[in-house]
This record gives C-alpha cells, sequence and structure tokens, in this order.
DNA sequence: ACCTATTTATAAGG
DNA sequence: TCCTTATAAATAGGT
C-alpha cells in the first residue's frame, strides 16, 4: 500500500521498521474506533512494539475487564481464574482451620457439647484442668512477686530517707527548707497488681 | 473506502452492518498480522460484535496473559489485580482472626502467659472454671443417662425371656428346638459407654 | 511531519 | 458467505 508492493516480512531498516509501526498503528487504531461506531462492535486492542511504549484502545461500551471477563467465558481461556482459584483455595482452608478453632473455643468455654461422647468430654476436662493449673500458677506467682517488689521499694525508701535525713542534717540552720521532708518522701503504696 | 464514501455512524440497516462487521472485523485482523510482523510489534486483540461471536487475535510472540500483564504494569491499569486484591483482603481479615483465635486457645491451654496481666488472668480462670463446671456437668450426667438405658435394656431383656420362655412352653415337644434358648437370650452388658 | 504514487480495503450490489 | 467493481483510505518511500 503505497509507492510500492512490500512483502510482509519483517523491516530489516530500523528507522523504516519504526516509522512504519507508528504508521499502521495508528491506522489499526482508527479502524478499531471505526468498526466500534459503524457496526455496534466491541474491540480491545493493546499494541505495544520494540520500543516498549503501549497503545490502547477499548470501545467506550465496555471495559477490558468485561472484554476479558467475556473473552474467558466464551473462550474456555483462563486468565486470571487460575490465580484467582488459588486465592479462593486458600480462602477455603483458612475458613476450615478457622471453624474448627471456633469449634473448640466453644468446646473448652462448655458451649455446643451435647454433641460430645464421654472419651471426648473427658479430654477437654482434662484440658481445662491443665490450663486451670498453669494460669492459677501463673496468677499465684503474682502476689509473691509483687511482695518481694514491695519489700525491695520499702528498704529503697529507708535508704533514701537515711539519705534525706542526712542532707538535711547537713543544711541545718538554713532558713529556706522550711517544709519537713520527711512530708515529700513518704513511702507510698502504690497499686501495684494494676499494671501486672 | 468503497462505491460512496460513507459516515462514520452506526449504520442502521442491520444486515448492512452485519456485512460491514464481518469485512471489518478480517481488515483488522489482517492488519494487526501484519504490523506484528512487519515491525516486530505485540499485539493483542478482541473483537465481538452484537452476534455475540468473538474473534481474538494475538501476536505469536506473546499471549493474553502476558500481554495484559504488561499492559497493568505499564499503564498502571488494575485489571484482575483489583479482584485479587478483594480476595487477598478476605485472606488476611481471616488469618488475623485466625491468629486471634490461636493465641486464646493457647492461653486456656496454659501457654504463652507470661505477657498476661493479672486481671487478664483472672479472666481467664474464670472462663476456664465455667468450662470446666460445664463439662463436667455434662459428663457426670453420661453414667446416670447409662444406668437408666441399662436399666431398660434389663427390663426390656425380662420381658423377652419371659415371651421366649412362653413360646418355648408352646413348642414344646417339637424336638428340632434342641438348644436351650436361655443360651442365646442372655443379657449380656454392651460397652455402652463406649457409644455414649 | 508532509507528499504522493500506489496498493489495499471496502461499500454497494448481485 | 463469496464475487465484482468503483472508489475511498491507507500507506511506502522519498523529502
Amino acid at each position: 500500500m503505497g509507492t510500492g508492493k512490500i512483502e510482509i516480512k519483517r523491516i530489516e531498516n530500523t528507522s523504516n521498521r519504526q516509522v512504519t509501526y507508528s504508521k499502521r498503528k495508528n491506522g489499526i487504531i482508527k479502524k478499531a474506533k471505526e468498526i466500534t461506531v459503524l457496526c455496534d462492535a466491541n474491540v480491545s486492542l493493546v499494541i505495544y512494539g520494540s520500543s516498549g511504549k503501549m497503545y490502547e484502545y477499548c470501545s467506550p461500551k465496555t471495559n477490558l475487564i468485561d472484554m476479558l471477563d467475556r473473552y474467558q467465558r466464551l473462550s474456555g481461556n483462563k486468565l486470571w481464574d487460575a490465580k484467582h482459584e488459588n486465592l479462593q483455595n486458600e480462602i477455603d482452608r483458612i475458613k476450615k482451620e478457622n471453624e474448627s478453632m471456633q469449634i473448640e473455643l466453644r468446646h473448652l468455654k462448655g458451649e455446643d457439647i451435647t454433641s460430645l461422647n464421654y472419651e471426648e468430654l473427658i479430654a477437654y476436662e482434662d484440658a481445662l484442668e491443665n490450663g486451670l493449673t498453669n494460669i492459677r500458677e501463673k496468677k499465684d506467682d503474682i502476689p509473691k512477686i509483687m511482695r518481694k517488689h514491695e519489700q525491695v521499694l520499702e528498704e529503697e525508701n529507708k535508704h533514701l530517707m537515711y539519705l534525706v535525713q542526712q542532707s538535711e542534717m547537713a543544711a541545718m540552720g538554713d532558713y529556706q527548707a522550711h517544709e519537713p521532708f520527711s512530708f515529700r518522701v513518704q513511702p507510698m503504696q502504690p497499686n501495684l497488681h494494676e499494671r501486672m
């Protein structure tokens, strides 16, 4: 189509090839638009050449996603469905895991246990007793730790009081010290257990 | 292009439109093939008209999936990624749910409890005690039910034995009855608890 | 990017 | 759908 017929084979001259690419690309896009308007057709067209730059046309009534969805349905070829399936499988797997954990939790709370047989009940009983033992052990440790902590604090306090008294004695006669120190360093009992 | 210029607007005559569609569709596909060969280009082309039939061309070096993957990367438009994202979000959501349940289960079993504070420990203790109460209640019911069941069976057995003896008496003299019935209807003690 | 000779595509009709 | 033909469009090669 032009001042000389050309064979349909790769154009070896790079710049010629690029020019032809550019011209024909525009030509195809134009044709795509035309058939869309003239014939109510839907066209999706993606072109890219060696330059890497990409051109796309898609008829206005649809969009690429719909086109390709339709393509998948009609052709049976899978584009994203494969990836999709994997994700769906994972969801199913996790959901199952989820459900069984939910059931176990409910059982441990003593709910929905009418369907359990004797052995299962005993197993849950054991598990609960075990858990209870562990939890209580830990719980009972806490007052001990608190007591220890308290003792440390008290001793520290005593020591500090001693130091303060010492320095007060040393500063005796300084009339700016009109507040008795003991007021400020009174040992306090913070709500330790609220933080543990 | 033809025996008369045409405006680029919808062809109202249906059969004309279909003919034009068919011709131009072939034209575009031909052009697509040509640019592919001449210019080393990659083309993906999907067309469908009102007939519903779809035509597709994709340059041989690639395939639709690669084309579209590239399209997504270069254009930033999301095709299937949008769908994937939704699924991925769901997965993340379920996984989180999963994880927290797993933690709760471990806590209930008395594992990984060093990070728990006093209040949390008490809450777990309560939950465990509660569960234990429920489980034990249910568990302790079972022997009662079994005993009841046993009693019913025993009574039924007695009744059946009686009936059998009656019929044996009635058949007295029939020499084919050379096995004492009592052997077959001996009351048995099935492992009831294995089935409850 | 523009020009133009020439090839292609295709509208209309059968 | 295919054939024909007149004509519009596309475009190769040159500038």
